[in-house]
DNA sequence: TGCTCCTGCAA
DNA sequence: TATTGCAGGAGCA
């Protein structure tokens, strides 16, 4: 059956834009999108269609327009650096060879649909290749949705699973949700979840409608209020079939390409790779390097194809291997031994790589060359597998072979699985997460299957597919052989495309490729060293703690109650703003983002001098956080196998190049106050040994300083002055830091932090409660006193808005994507992030240098000392009593030596038997 | 059960 | 109208 392909190009055009880092070329020019649009193209090409077209908005009105004054008024106009791509665009388009069609009067949408419509009438297969679910309604026997940047393809079945409704009833299902991009208000609070059950429960938009009245809570609310909206907005997302068109599908031809021309533009924009294949590269080399769609799980979807199996490199993919005989085992060993580079990935059957058991292994040595040795599959009537430790004793000499380096996917969790099951692995030299992340720490995830759309255009099969999801979710040993080796083999496979893809990214960036070498590849085995050792908690104490706090609950409720006049629940906000601003008529000071009286803190404390209960409310709030999130939650955290607590560490968290800490995160427990500094008692040593915690002082303050060179501020450092005592001094004039009051240190200390939060004068009146124009006056003072902060601030913006990204001293950087909104608050926003961020990300990676170096050091001395947490500015130790001394000058000299900046690095260590003694 | 909102802990 | 995180409970459907 002949096949017509129709591109939605705007659609790619943006989410390339947006997917992509921003990109340029040799001569600055933007390419990001360009790059994104093109690899999509030639995806497409691969596949031989029939008939194809690029279709794209033409400007001036539709009729959707006449319809709704005001459709699409709040879009934004596009940005430039995407403008600019897109002359450049229509000509790669046109020498590929595809007709590019442009309607005036009609969106691009309906141009698709017209003639998606018109082809499938007569008999030509269609394939709509877009980015946008608005399309999901076209779908119908003989026309299917593809996403080529993800690889999703969407048949009928494949829509009823995505949006939980058929494809003829989108329509209603989007002019429920309604769409803010096109400022087409939906019903409120109701989001794909709301809008598809009402659908499933009424059969249409119209049965939505008469079902309204009886519609309960507050969304029925929002769904009548809404009812007079929904059939336009029904006619708004309805896309149009029956438009004029001057060209038929028949029409739609593919030209040759034009050799010249392509060779002359993607030299220019430097796609190497599109170069390479054009002057005789083969496909193989192309989906080695990943560019090509893959086709796999497109295929199991679509229910086969035999265009696909025709592609030798592609037939390649599907040749994954089960090993089940020793002579395999052999085989696949030698062959891993032999490579340069081994992709591994373990399965289990579990999350937490502390308790997880080994199910299987896969390895890949090339790319599309993947086995799966399964281990522990255990249903029934599975085939024989090799012996479990056989296997192992088989892989040993290749995972702890330094000379065989290894490439995985977050390979900290493999590190641990394959430690608890007796090898070390050695020489685990590149992890692709980590690629991703040092390449652009802002990409919203990291996980494979996200990498593998956005950097290969290739859709994995997810652990859902095989294992199910939810309550009917199976543990992978439940997983029978063929699918499992599908998934596994996959991973590892991806695994090793993906590195093809990422590595020569980092080494066009020196600095990034020494961040992400020299930084985050040493620090993940210290972080499964720290993940390992865990930190003995007393869950005893912890226990009487929790007693204790009950107590005081009690106390504290029944005094509440006493004072609002009834019963009421002092955990729901909602109850407490009726009694506090309805019924004891307190006044509401502060709101909430969307306009409620708030009952946070600040609005508490705002009216704590006219009533007692909001002073109550706020203790109770107190205990019942220490409660719920530690003293209760901590004890359940203990390993049972190891009697300690085990968190994880995320590598690839927080875009500024911190870590964070989660299952427990370890890296917010209380210090403030009284009660809370008594959980970290809990947090203790076993007999003979000691905690020490050493931190950095004002660590990022001395960045700052370094940063800025201001001269004032580094004289306050290297006379190893109070550094808010001494600004207090210079800001409020007070003669010499000595005759500063403690008022002044206060306000000079929220001056620094603020200063370094981007903090505005408002800001800053508020953390002091003081008048606005007295802050302003705080702010022009400190900046007359220390011009090089001024200056370092403005600079930092000026670099953000022209290179997009900003950086820290050991070249990380931190793309900014809104820095050149027309939203002024989302510019806002990225301006302080981008004052932020050289601080905070220089920060990190100090101390993940300095991890670096205490944990070689650590390695040679024995089981006396090792380091069990890492609190952002601390590193905590658990020793030997005798080892004390020694550990505490051998760690300190390391911190302060993991970076040479214009001002010291000072730490500070304490010790003690619990975690508060050694603060 | 899963999702959103509000709240609050740390550096 | 102060940065970066994680995580709890309430309310809702």
């Amino acid at each position: 059956m002949p096949r017509l392909v129709l591109i939605d190009g705007s659609s790619y055009l943006y989410r390339a834009f947006h997917a992509l880092p921003p990109l340029t070329n040799a001569q600055g020019e933007p390419t990001g999108a360009l790059f994104g649009v093109v690899n999509m193209l030639r995806a497409t090409l691969k596949e031989k269609p029939d008939y194809a077209a690029f279709v794209v908005d033409a400007p001036g009105r539709t009729f959707r327009d006449d319809l709704y004054a005001d459709y699409k008024a709040n879009r934004p106009p596009m940005p430039d650096d995407l403008a600019a791509q897109v002359g450049p665009m229509c000509e790669i388009v046109a020498a590929l060879g595809f007709p590019i069609l442009r309607e005036a009067g009609v969106e691009a949408d309906d141009v698709i649909g017209t003639l998606a419509v018109a082809a499938c009438r007569q008999g030509i297969e269609v394939t709509v290749s877009t980015g946008d679910k608005d399309f999901a309604q076209l779908v119908r026997p003989g026309i299917t949705l593809v996403n080529t940047m993800t690889g999703s393809v969407l048949d009928p079945a494949g829509v009823v699973e995505k949006f939980g409704v058929a494809p003829e009833r989108i329509v209603d299902y989007l002019a429920l949700m309604g769409d803010s991009v096109d400022n087409v208000p939906g019903v409120e609070k109701c989001g794909p979840k709301t809008a598809a059950k009402w659908i499933d429960a009424y059969g249409s938009l119209d049965g939505v409608i008469a079902a309204a009245p009886e519609m309960k809570g507050k969304i029925g609310e929002n769904l009548r209020a809404a009812l007079g909206r929904l059939p336009l907005n029904r006619e708004l997302v309805t896309i149009r079939t029956d438009v004029a068109m001057p060209l038929g599908p028949a029409e739609l031809v593919l030209r040759g390409r034009d050799a010249d021309t392509l060779r002359g533009l993607y030299a220019r924009y430097g796609f190497t790779q599109a170069l390479r294949e054009l002057d005789g590269g083969t496909a193989a080399d192309a989906a080695a390097e990943g560019t090509l769609r893959n086709t796999a799980a497109g295929y199991a979807r679509s229910g086969g194809g035999q265009a696909e199996a025709a592609d030798p490199a592609l037939a390649a993919k599907g040749e994954y291997r089960c090993v089940t005989t020793r002579e395999d085992l052999d085989a696949w060993t030698a062959r891993a031994k032999a490579a340069e580079l081994v992709a591994f990935d373990v399965e289990t059957d579990a999350l937490d790589a502390l308790r997880a058991r080994l199910v299987g292994l896969s390895l890949a040595v090339q790319p599309g060359e993947a086995c799966y040795i399964p281990l522990a599959h255990d249903y029934p009537g599975c085939a024989p597998q090799l012996d479990f430790d056989e296997v192992l004793a088989a892989l040993r000499p290749v995972l702890e072979d330094p000379a065989v380096a290894k490439v995985g996917q977050h390979g900290k969790y493999d590190l641990h699985v394959m430690r608890r099951h007796g090898i070390a692995v050695r020489n685990y030299s590149q992890d692709t997460m980590l690629e991703s992340f040092v390449l652009n720490s802002t990409a919203s995830r990291h996980d494979m299957d996200s990498l593998a759309a956005r950097y290969l255009g290739y859709t994995t099969t997810r652990y859902e597919d095989v294992c199910g999801k939810g309550a009917k979710q199976i543990a992978f040993s439940q997983v029978e052989l063929e699918h499992a080796t599908g998934y596994a083999a996959e991973d590892a496979d991806v695994t090793l495309r993906l590195h093809r893809a990422l590595h020569p990214r980092l080494e066009a960036e020196p600095a990034l490729l020494a961040v992400y070498r020299d930084i985050e590849v040493p620090l993940i085995e210290v972080l499964a060293r720290i993940e390992a050792n865990g930190v003995l908690v007393d869950a005893e104490e912890l226990r009487r703690q929790s007693h204790d706090l009950a107590k005081r609950m009690h106390e504290a409720e029944q005094k509440a109650h006493a004072l609002a006049g009834r019963a009421f629940s002092l955990e729901s906000p909602k109850q407490l703003q009726a009694i506090l601003f309805d019924e004891l008529k307190l006044p509401a000071l502060v709101k909430t983002p969307k306009g409620q009286p708030s009952t946070n803190e600040e609005a508490l404390e705002a009216i704590a001098d006219q009533h007692d209960l909001p002073r109550l409310i706020l203790d109770y709030r107190g205990l019942a956080k220490l409660r719920g999130t530690y003293t209760d939650k901590l004890p359940a955290s203990i390993n049972p196998d190891t009697g300690r607590v085990h968190t994880s560490y995320h590598q690839a968290g927080a875009a500024t190049g911190r870590l964070s800490s989660s299952d427990p995160n370890l890296q917010n427990i209380p210090i403030r106050t009284e009660d809370g500094r008594r959980i970290r008692r809990a947090f203790v040593a076993p007999e003979g040994r000691r905690i020490v915690a050493c931190d950095y002082s004002q660590i990022e303050l001395r960045i700052m300083a370094h940063l800025s060179e201001d001269p004032g501020l580094v004289a306050a450092f290297e006379g190893g002055m109070d550094v808010h005592r001494a600004t207090a001094a210079e800001v409020f004039g007070a003669g010499s830091p000595e005759a500063v009051t403690g008022e002044q240190r206060r306000a000079a200390k929220a001056i620094n932090f603020g200063l370094m939060y981007g903090m505005s004068a408002f800001g800053l009146s508020r953390q002091l409660g003081i008048a606005r124009g007295e802050a302003q006056d705080y702010i022009a003072a400190y900046f007359a006193r220390y011009p090089g902060v001024r200056d370092f601030m403005e600079r930092t913006r000026e670099q953000a808005r022209e290179r997009g990204y900003v950086e820290t001293v050991f070249g990380r950087r931190l793309y900014l994507n809104d820095i050149t909104s027309r939203n002024q608050g989302l510019r806002a926003g990225a301006e302080r992030a981008a004052i932020n961020a050289p601080m905070q990300g220089t920060a990190a990676d100090i101390i993940k240098r300095a991890m670096v170096e205490v944990d070689r050091w650590l390695d040679g001395q024995g089981a006396r000392a090792a380091m069990i947490m890492q609190v952002h500015d601390e590193l905590v130790f658990e020793a030997d009593e005798g080892f004390v001394p020694t550990l505490v000058a051998e760690v300190t000299t390391r911190m302060q030596a993991a970076a040479a900046l214009r001002v010291p690095l000072v730490v500070d260590a304490g010790v003690g038997n619990n975690w508060d003694e050694a603060h």
